[in-house]
DNA sequence: AGACTCCTTTTGATTAGCCAAAAGTTTAAT
DNA sequence: ATTAAACTTTTGGCTAATCAAAAGGAGTCT
């Protein structure tokens, strides 16, 4: 059995590259785990020892065949543990991703067959990302963020790239849902910002935070 | 927040000893714990340290008041988990224990509400054993082991206290099931053994077996 | 090339838990 | 009152994971 922390690492290193394209840098797998780039290190080494990494020192890492089907099983218990957490126990999607960054560990394969089950076999979970099927499949969209789009733009919201509570808190507040169709009433580069329109509601957004809402167009 | 480690000790104190009643060896409860005896030794010293446990050197060990509210909340959680995969996820009761095992240590209590409000508040989990309530107070009732019963008993199973999953699946596998009611046919101390019938079938157990099934006279 | 900056890696320490085995206590048995 | 048996505690050592800080590469700018 992989330790929780194994099963962390590996799970960064695939969120921080999910197609698998390039190398990962210590410092910004270090940074997405909250720890010092030395503890990445020593661990990338054990990972490395244990096959599931490829290592190229100073230039990076990347997960291998194996540690890549670690890594999406982990991303698969989480996504589904948060659609279960959603829709059967009717919490808020804002608050169900640190409960899932822990149950994601521990459930059993047994367990999340059934929750799947229960569930209709969702393709996404509650924040729009691909739920991986059991054999290590990933649905694929082509989306597009929310801060490329332009003035008169009709868009459907796809996916919210923020985990943070207080962003999905304000997204939710202001009728930004998976689903919701939006239109983009004007966008300016300079201002940094981006408004858009959804229902009644007129709503403005910086483009850093555009960046995290990702849409299709419709 | 304490480990999943110290959680474990002090669920097991509370177990071997849910009433507070008396001290718990070290040995005991390195046993219950399978760990060795010099690994509970240096546990029970840190929980003394922090005022979980009172400890008398080469006597015993017993919860403090603080304790034992945290290991009722440890308890209450692995058996809210167990009913709730039982009765909401579907699994059979003899593969929940391991599982909820797990679970106990990482389900917020957000999480054990929402379980609790959609199972009803139960008062008992899949094996009969009481679920603590939110504030800590446990539901009593007064039951008899198997093995005490005499020749010509009608009895209904309240609770089967082995967690094993041969012996749930045995038990299972010949009626003997939560509120079944069955008849004592005959019983023999010489022999070790009793012999009940449940509908229609007869079943022999073990005087040892039957001291793990507790019953409440109907 | 030399110097500088920004990373990454190494080194040395720390903590929680665990084990094996030695040392110490208690109790029971002669 | 000794001794033995059974148990508990102590000691020393191990592993996984972490951090702080020193040392080492790589790329850049002059």
């Amino acid at each position: 059995m992989l330790s929780s922390t194994v099963e962390n690492y590996l799970k960064s290193l695939f969120l921080l590259d999910p197609r698998g394209e390039k190398e990962v840098a210590t410092g910004e797998l270090a940074k997405s785990l909250e720890v010092t780039p030395g503890s990445a290190t020593s661990m990338i080494k054990t990972l490395a020892q244990a096959g599931l990494v490829e290592h190229r020192r100073h230039y990076g890492v990347r997960l291998t065949t194996q540690g890549r089907t670690l890594a999406v099983h982990v991303v698969r218990r989480h996504r589904i543990v948060e659609l279960f957490l959603v829709n059967v126990l009717g919490m808020d999607w804002s608050e169900v991703h640190e409960e899932a960054e822990q149950l994601e560990h521990v459930v059993s394969d047994e367990v999340i067959t059934r929750m799947d089950d229960l569930l209709g076999h969702p393709s996404h979970d509650p924040h729009g990302d691909p739920i991986p099927s059991a054999d290590g499949t990933l649905p694929t969209r082509t989306l597009q963020t929310l801060s490329f789009c332009n003035e008169g733009d009709n868009v459907s919201i796809a996916r919210i790239g923020n985990q943070n509570t207080e962003f999905l808190k304000f997204a939710e507040d202001n009728g930004l849902l998976l689903g919701r169709t939006i239109t983009i009433k004007n966008k300016n580069e300079i201002a940094d910002s981006i408004t858009i329109t959804t229902h009644e509601k007129e709503v403005v957004l910086g483009l850093a935070a555009a960046g995290k809402i990702e849409v299709e167009h419709v």
